[in-house]
Order: C-alpha cells, then sequence, then structure tokens
RNA sequence: GCCUGGUUAGCUCAGUUGGUAGAGCAGAGGACUGAAAAUCCUCGUGUCUCUGGUUCGAUUCCGGAACCAGGCA
C-alpha cells in the first residue's frame, strides 16, 4: 500500500475549490459536489452576513440544487467576523460532514480563511482584547505617528519590525497586542506556523482564466448588481443603522455605495471604483494562491471553457487521492 | 476662411529660464497568520504631432503643415 493511500486512510478528506472573484466557482462547486456526494462550507467572508445578497454575490437557494451550504447566511451585518471565527464554525461543519459520511467542499476566494482551515492554523490564546490595550495603542499612534509605533515593536520583536512595513498599522498593531496578550513573539509563533503541513487529506483547486477574461467579467457582473438593485440592497443596511466602519460595510460594493450615499462621490463614480477595487481585489487573491504550495490549478483556457472537461479533470484528481469513493 | 488655445507614458495633464522629461489614474509584481472584499510595499524610455530654421545642442525659441477644441464670419 502506497503512502498516499494510507494518507488517505487516517486523513479527512477535504476539497477546496478556490479562485479570484467571478471566476464561475460557484456554479462548479454545484457540479462538483453532486459528483462527490459533498456538502458546501462557504470561504467567504461576506456571504456569511445575512440582507447581503446582491453584493455579495451570493448564491441562492435555487443555484444550491439540493446541496447543503455552510456559512452562508449566519450573521447579521453589525457582527464581526474574522478568522478564527470562521475557523471555529467552519472546523464544526467540517465534523458534521465527516459525521454524515460525506465529503465536504471548501468554496470561496478568502484564501486567508483557507489555509486557517486546510493547516490547521493556531491564532493563539484568546485574545484578552477588552482591556483596552488596542484603543490605547491605536489614540497614541495617532498623535505620535506609525514610526513611533513600529519603533515600539522594534523594541520588543525586531524580527517582526523588519518584517511589517511602518504604514501598515493594522498589522504593527496586531503584533504588539500579541506580544501584550501572551508575553510571545508573533515572529516566533509566525514561523511556526509556517511550518505546518496540511492536516487533512486534501484537493485543492483554484480556478483561473486570462486576467483580460476576468477582468471583463467583473465589469459584467459590477453591471449587473447595479441592475439588480445593489443601491436598494445598501440603502436598507443603512437605514438599520449599518455604517462604515463596520467589517460587514467594508466589502467591496458596500463601502463604495454607502460613500455615495453620504454624498463623498457621484453614483457614477461609486460604479467605477467598485469595478476598479474588484479588479486589484481579484489580483491580490491571485497572488496569495500563487504562493500556496499544493495547489491544482486549473486554468479555464486549457479546459477551451468546457466545464465538463474541468470536472473530469477534478474527479481524476480527487479519485487520485481516493477522495469521494 | 480668420482668431485663440492645444497636440508630451494606455488615459488626464504638469514640466524643461534651450542640455532628450514627471505626476495622478489605469496597469504589473509582491507581502500578509485574530479587520483579509481589510491593510501595506515596489515598479514610469515615451519618434515630447510632423517639418524647415536659429543654435555646439530644440520636446522647449521662430516659421510652416496636419489634427483637435472654442470663438468670429
Amino acid at each position: 500500500m502506497s503512502e498516499k493511500t494510507l494518507h488517505s486512510q487516517v486523513q479527512k478528506p477535504l476539497v477546496v475549490l478556490a479562485g479570484p472573484t467571478a471566476v464561475g466557482k460557484t456554479r462548479l462547486s454545484i457540479h462538483l459536489a453532486q459528483a462527490l456526494n459533498g456538502e458546501v462550507i462557504s470561504a467567504d467572508s461576506m456571504q456569511v452576513y445575512r440582507h447581503m445578497d446582491i453584493g455579495s454575490a451570493k448564491i441562492t437557494p435555487e443555484e444550491m440544487g439540493q446541496i447543503p451550504h455552510h456559512l452562508i447566511d449566519v450573521l447579521d451585518p453589525e457582527e464581526d467576523f474574522h478568522v478564527v471565527r470562521f475557523q471555529q464554525m467552519a472546523k464544526q461543519a467540517l465534523l458534521d460532514i465527516w459525521g454524515r459520511g460525506r465529503v465536504p467542499l471548501l468554496v470561496g476566494g478568502t484564501g486567508f480563511y483557507i489555509q486557517a482551515v486546510v493547516r490547521d492554523i493556531s491564532f493563539g490564546e484568546e485574545r484578552d482584547s477588552e482591556n483596552g490595550y488596542r484603543q490605547e495603542l491605536e489614540s497614541l499612534a495617532k498623535q505620535k505617528g506609525a514610526l513611533w509605533l513600529h519603533e515600539k515593536l522594534a523594541a520588543v520583536d525586531p524580527e517582526a519590525a523588519r518584517q511589517i512595513h511602518p504604514n501598515n498599522q493594522k498589522r504593527v498593531l496586531r503584533a504588539l497586542e500579541y506580544y501584550h496578550d501572551t508575553g510571545n513573539l508573533i515572529s516566533d509563533h509566525n514561523r511556526e506556523q509556517q511550518a505546518k503541513a496540511s492536516a487533512y487529506n486534501c484537493a485543492y483547486f483554484v480556478l483561473n482564466d486570462d486576467r483580460a477574461l476576468l477582468y471583463q467579467r467583473i465589469e459584467n457582473r459590477v453591471d449587473r448588481m447595479m441592475a439588480d438593485g445593489l443601491l436598494k440592497e445598501v440603502k436598507a443596511l443603512q437605514e438599520r443603522g449599518c455604517t462604515r466602519d463596520m467589517v460587514s460595510m467594508q466589502g467591496l460594493g458596500y463601502q463604495e455605495i454607502l460613500a455615495y450615499l453620504e454624498g463623498e462621490y457621484s453614483l457614477e463614480e461609486a460604479v467605477r471604483r467598485i469595478k476598479r477595487d474588484t479588479r486589484h481585489f481579484a489580483k491580490r487573491q491571485l497572488t496569495w494562491f500563487k504562493r500556496e504550495k499544493e495547489v491544482i490549478w486549473v486554468h479555464r483556457k486549457d479546459f477551451d471553457d468546457q466545464e465538463e472537461r474541468m470536472l473530469e479533470y477534478m474527479l481524476d484528481q480527487c479519485r487520485e487521492r481516493g477522495i469521494g469513493q
């Protein structure tokens, strides 16, 4: 018995379907799930939210075709969402799905979230966040500047300071907070986590397409969102009290429309920005996946854009790993 | 037809008191380990419209041409 087969017996199966926005993950995921007797776990930071259907390009109940979906419509837009919370929820869903003897499919575009599950990244102890340390640092940084904050980090964790640019305040802040909460260095912690291998018997697919086609599809999708009533959806969220500082309202489409509603610029400008920012976002997603090892690239062009052929290839890859039999 | 202004990076434009040029946007690459649809970093050679002239040297000054915009007829 080969080592690979041996592995597949001890490690639980997990299929991942990732890729930039608007490549066509959703449709493919349904066919894949049907063929594998699977259930879908959404790895998407916006589709978790209720009342955010159009802007997040959320899959509709009809599109789901009998396939159970997890982590969609489970939070209100006022709630915070972040990797750790995602990881907890996703792991629970995994256990449930395996318990039913089915195959979990992690589908989405948030590379960070996917990695957190696939490599079972640890994020340290429970955050001791309500102590106000973070707010204190933020206000200090506001008066003393980003450089001051960065020097403060250099004093306790020079390696982390070297790796994090002073302008990247969000990350400098977290490194400092990590040290404050745990007494450990985040640079040590990151090194340990980086060394981790996949925790499951995994087939990790990344769907991709020619850049120009991808961008074209993004533009069309944004136009369709506007036609489908994105403005109305955001207005409703605003009326219910959603503000721009909420995690949910930082989603593409939401932040720009809110800025328009607050009179920052015209609707036309808002649409232009949504398209631009979504293009930039797709590029960032690809940068992430390029760095991810052991990924199986599925380039639409290599299959003449025929989904049946992509599906066939992906099922082959699953079979090789002993998944879905 | 005449007058005025313009013609510089894919787009919008700045600039060189004459020594072959630079911003924003667009685009490309990268980072990321409790905000990730977030946050952050790096990357700009282009017949300076064409053509005569002045000059050691012109994208920059002068003449002409072409095209564009506005005005007058």
